[in-house]
DNA sequence: CAGCATAGGCTTACACTGTAATCTCGTCAA
DNA sequence: TTGACGAGATTACAGTGTAAGCCTATGCTG
């Protein structure tokens, strides 16, 4: 029986850091990323603005927090797997964390330094691509490829607010509101979309296998400067 | 000899959406997109941040129109040019404008509505890929991947601050922050970077062939549903 | 030429942001 | 019991976007 329990008087549970990053995801996964505000991150937790710089330095602490703690939800390459299998599977289920927290995206590309989850990813990645047998170089490549590949999607994705199931929808509207004498190929390819019941054809493994077909093409015929051919036209 | 000049008091030029967001465009562009304040931008323009409601609708607006005069910088894919180095030329050609404007990716990439610059660049890349013989659900697909790539790719280069000849010496002092025991692989590569002279090899083209490469497979052997096996594993 | 509507600038004001400085008070060690 | 400390509250300030209204030189109309 601590002392606490000793007292009758509520007493909330105390503040944390931890706890103000939980609660900040909270508000970024309800109302987006701007309604993070200090005000509004005391009021959702009973307590006033300035209280949380007991517990954090600045707000910028608070979104490069709730950024890593984003990153810890990824899923780590599998060891003892294929590299490709690996890398696919880890980028897929990335892809999908980030769309569970739309803001999250330009949070973690742009922070200058990575907090301890981010930092586990990457330094897991690039160990699959070093043990897959790529020459350092490209390693560095290959990484930056496939993250570009990963957030670049990501956020064209996201930055569609519907849902995804309205896609068909949605490019219907665009179809008709697209003038097609000055833009015949958009709207060709929008009401292709519309008329079609493939559903969403926005598929993040298309671009993924693109890259990962090209990497192992490049494993396979080593001492090739680049993938056959065409590299400089 | 108009009305103007018989009048001898000083009028400066008169205030234009045009020259806002010209004005805005230098704003963000030495100072940074957190820069591009109303007030600020009033008083690079001699004029009260109000003022500039008269010409412009609200802030927002202001976004639109410097994120649509940056596209309005990006090349067009040649006609006429085997659709590979068409794509490939326009996509090197943006991702410097990029660069020039590193505060241009996201106001681009997230634009619900894009402007007329931006549409028109949009139509050109998926009428080249028509042209180039894909299926319309390829070209959706396609147009996503290496937009990814473009976006992708220069927002992690952007993100660097630092000044892209000192790379080496970044790197060194990366791996000097890293701790080898528990991120044995990313001080290994930044190591190996700071060791090489090969300048910095965030090289944009790496991946972008990538996707080149995998695209024109695919079109040479249709019928397969995706690049050579391993599709799924 | 007289008069007036209007466009294009200015002023003020308000709600909201991040955060520095200070104050209050309950808890715990000595 | 005292005294220090630490967590929360209060107040205040500079800066943000923008709504509402004012003021005046311009240019059109009679």
């Amino acid at each position: 029986m601590s002392s606490r329990s000793r007292h009758p008087r509520v007493r909330r549970e105390p503040l944390t850091r931890e706890r103000v990053i939980d609660a900040a995801i909270e508000l970024a996964d309800r109302d987006g990323l701007g309604a993070v505000t200090m005000r509004r991150l005391g009021q959702h937790l009973g307590v006033e603005a300035m209280s949380l710089y007991k517990h954090v330095p600045d707000k910028d602490a608070v979104l490069a927090g709730i950024a890593d703690k984003v990153a810890a939800e990824f899923t780590l390459p599998a060891p003892g797997v294929h590299w490709r299998t690996a890398i696919r599977d880890s980028s897929i289920a990335a892809h999908a964390v980030l769309l569970r927290h739309p803001w999250a995206g330009p949070l973690l590309e742009s922070s200058l330094d990575p907090g301890p989850a981010r930092l586990a990813y990457l330094d897991a990645v690039v160990g699959v691509l070093r043990d897959a047998g790529f020459p350092m170089i490209d390693v560095a490549h290959a990484f930056a490829a496939l993250d570009s590949h990963l957030y670049g999607f990501t956020m064209q994705v996201v930055s569609w607010p519907f849902d995804v199931d309205d896609y068909v929808e949605v490019a219907a509207a665009m179809a008709a509101g697209l003038d097609p004498d000055r833009h015949p190929n958009l709207a060709a390819i929008a009401s292709a979309v519309a008329a079609s019941e493939h559903g969403v054809p926005l598929d993040f493994t298309f671009g993924l296998d693109l890259l990962l077909d090209g990497l192992e093409r490049r494993l396979d015929a080593p001492g090739r400067p680049s993938p056959p051919g065409l590299h400089r036209h």
